[in-house]
DNA sequence: TTGTATGCGTTATCAA
DNA sequence: TTGATAACGCATACAA
């Protein structure tokens, strides 16, 4: 059982030297011969130094935490599996260079700001991850003022005001899915969005409204909290128009999976009456039945990137924003054409 | 714009006292006047001070941090609701006294082990979680001889080596399950569990070895990585024998959903010729046709359990372990007698 | 009630 | 090449 904490004077005086030797020993640096290098590094290692967390901070200032804040309703996290698969990727490149995540909740985007404002504050964090960005998002007008906390949002390039964003390409994205239903054949489609408000969401309705004009498509739009609930509410009001949609985009997996359940209830065959697609892939989509066509992206990639570039940034290596193009339309049994 | 660091000198210099009379004032102890506390805190929240993690933490020993490694395939993360509920728990919990969780990932249990040992060694967090605890798990073996590094382990009790552990009845669980099985009319009954090695894993088989024995049932196990392929390929395996099971028991959602993939593919109707019940409730469960009955726990709420704990623990105030007895059977679609 | 001085464990500067 | 010593920012024991 080794004594819980071995400080660098514990090392200096079983090593006969000063406090300062081990200190250059220890970090590779020159001003120490090699004899007193050696014998300072068995030492240590026979004492299990390793050098004290908030010591280290304080001298460096610099911590090795990067922060995520989660703003969610505890139910739509359990549900979809977005975020910790993000977390896993951020995690995993984080690792890389021994950095940890500190992750906070908070239930309003007031508290986010508050957490944020303390970690600009107390130097908690070497830098942050936005995730969710609204418009007009004011977390961008903090961290605009405080440019020396490094930041890494994850959101469209034209909302990010200028900070460094991990973008992907909602607008190839909308089309790919638009141009996929016009050639199955659909002449009116509908999707069932995510909040209004939500930054991606803006992107999406405007990608979206644009590519149906120009291929001549009647499209209607409805915005949601992303919940099954409202997944199914708003299926069940577009398909007891009269002049029903024949294929839906849902802008997420929860969602789509929740419509084909009202399909089933309204006796509505998918996908010989009705085409269902997801903007986000996920098992869900896959252990549907009928399985559920969805656009996939690689969301642990997209966090690895996020977190290479957050420490990049804090590196203070010039970062450019960057925007993935890796979504595809992974084509399973919920789509096709109408049947005559 | 305000000025990034604002330290206590700032603070003493602008009231005009000295830093020993701010930190008294700041931190609401006696030794100063009500006077000069109006001021100072007046000054400090013009300035917007907020004490410097790194220097409080070296002068308190005490990060305000709490440790958790992620040691799974992303696979399973990305796919598995559990672990995004727990976090969600925890730091709902751990925001009440400002602490922050600090994740870390790994991919084998002796990196993970690596990250506990450099957590002991450089203090970085105030106490750690430890959850999959496998049979003869070293990580305890490691926290015993630790007894300075306060942990909370999410595992039954006979498990955790005398550590404090918040453990979920999976006993009355396990017979809740088999008793089901047996009202309904099942003589034999299989279960597709997750790994050997896992110490609840453990518990379960031996649990309903004894209640099938009990009631006089067959009874079959096959372990798993709890992936949906392997629950598939179980599920084909059982469902190939002669005398194959009438009702499965699967030890997480994603497999019982796969397995129900599976029945239809061999054209098996659930539930007239088989029953599927789920040890985890989700989303999945309620969505999947026909919807799981399943065994429903409140992960959320474990994970506040749990991070109270150890915030009690961190305090120094005596902590018992807990076993949660909350679980109960979520009857769904899937399950029934045999049709005769 | 107040200000001075010291410790926390590193890193870095500066004489020796 | 070395070993004192200051600095990081806060808390606190102690002296004024």
């Amino acid at each position: 059982m080794q004594k819980a904490k071995v400080t660098i004077s514990d090392v200096a005086r079983a090593a006969g030297v000063s406090s300062s030797a081990v200190s250059y020993a220890l970090n590779n640096k020159p001003g120490v011969s090699e004899a007193t290098r050696d014998k300072v590094l068995q030492v240590a290692d026979k004492l299990g130094w390793k050098p004290n967390s908030a010591a280290k901070a304080l001298s460096d200032a610099s911590t090795r935490c990067v922060g995520l804040v989660l703003t969610y309703a505890t139910e739509v996290l359990s549900v979809e599996s977005y975020t910790m698969e993000l977390i896993a990727g951020l995690t995993s490149e984080l690792e890389t260079e021994g950095y940890s995540l500190v992750v906070r909740s908070s239930r309003s985007q007031e508290s986010e700001i508050a957490v944020l404002k303390e970690w600009i504050a107390t130097g908690a964090v070497d830098g942050v991850f936005l995730m969710n960005v609204e418009l007009g998002d004011p977390r961008i007008d903090l961290l605009s003022h405080h440019p020396q906390m490094p930041v890494v949002l994850l959101c469209d390039t034209t909302l990010s005001g200028g900070l460094t964003a991990l973008a992907d390409d909602q607008r190839s994205a909308a089309h790919l899915l638009v141009d996929y239903c016009h050639e199955l054949g659909h002449r009116s489609i509908a999707r069932v969005a995510g909040p209004e408000y939500m930054g991606h969401t803006f992107i999406r309705d405007n990608a979206f409204v644009e590519e149906t004009a120009e291929l001549g498509l009647q499209y209607s739009c409805l915005h949601t909290d992303y919940s099954p609930s409202a997944g199914m509410r708003c299926t069940k009001r577009l398909l007891s128009l009269a002049n029903r949609p024949t294929a839906i985009v849902y802008d997420n997996d929860v969602m789509a999976v929740a419509a084909m359940k009202m399909a089933a209830d309204m006796d509505i065959r998918v996908p010989d009456e009705l085409s269902i697609v997801s903007w986000d892939d996920s098992f869900l989509c896959a252990m549907s039945v009928p399985s559920i066509t969805a656009l996939s992206r690689d969301v642990v990639g997209r966090g690895r990137r996020a977190a290479r570039m957050l420490l990049d940034v804090i590196a203070g290596k010039p970062v450019e924003s960057y925007t993935d193009a890796d979504s595809e339309l992974v084509f399973r049994d919920s789509s096709g054409s109408i049947a005559a």
